[in-house]
DNA sequence: CAAGACTGGTTTGTATTGCAGACTAGTATG
DNA sequence: CATACTAGTCTGCAATACAAACCAGTCTTG
């Protein structure tokens, strides 16, 4: 029915997915801050989000501690422009389509 | 974290209200043809719209025959103005916001 | 009048998944 | 040495969503 993405239509991804739009990259700890997840779940929605090819994981070290480092990926960034698409159409308060009840005749 | 409602979220949900905020009413079928959902996860979904108080469901007979009417009621406006708030706060563009990696000292 | 289709459901069973919290492991700090 | 931080993995629970089966009454038609 719908065509909403579900892997992006998840409020967590959405949050997140939002969050790296209006950023070219964040780290593991920012996320966490910001999206008020648990560590365990974000890491979880991280994988999910990585392995539909929406954002790129790079695993690095500031100094000996690691540092995650997450950007949307190209294929992130479409996906994320159709699903405000979507979700723009179907929240569009649209007119008036036609009357649905069929009164008995 | 987000402050999204699961009960309109729900993109089955979502069509439904969406559906119900453009028309007066609608009846069973028409919903049932419009989102395209089965008669039991239409019935459900309706049965948990009404349960948060969102819709109102009259049971009525054209002729002999069954009619269910749904129609949106004013605390179902209420939500679904405020979710679309929610969700284009989510989808606006946000500019930077601020850097959010910390570099190493 | 019997068979099938339609209205509008309810019930059941399955499969997914979101989520918190426990546990791990290496590094750093007091 | 004990604690805390980064970044996880794993486990277990609870909530859904969903399809499909079933139900009951009505209407249609051969």
């Amino acid at each position: 029915m719908s065509e909403l993405n579900r892997v992006i239509h998840e409020p967590a991804r959405l949050t997140i997915i939002a969050l790296l739009s209006s950023v070219k990259e964040a780290d593991f700890l920012y996320l966490l801050r910001e999206t008020g997840l648990t560590k365990g779940n974000l890491s979880t929605h991280l994988i999910r989000l990585e392995e539909a090819g929406y954002v790129e994981i790079e695993k690095t070290f500031r100094g000996k501690i690691p540092l995650t480092l997450v950007r949307l990926s190209p294929e992130g960034k479409a996906a994320f422009q159709s699903y405000r698409k979507s979700m723009k159409d179907i929240l569009e308060p649209s007119k008036m389509r036609r009357v649905p009840v069929q009164l008995p005749t």
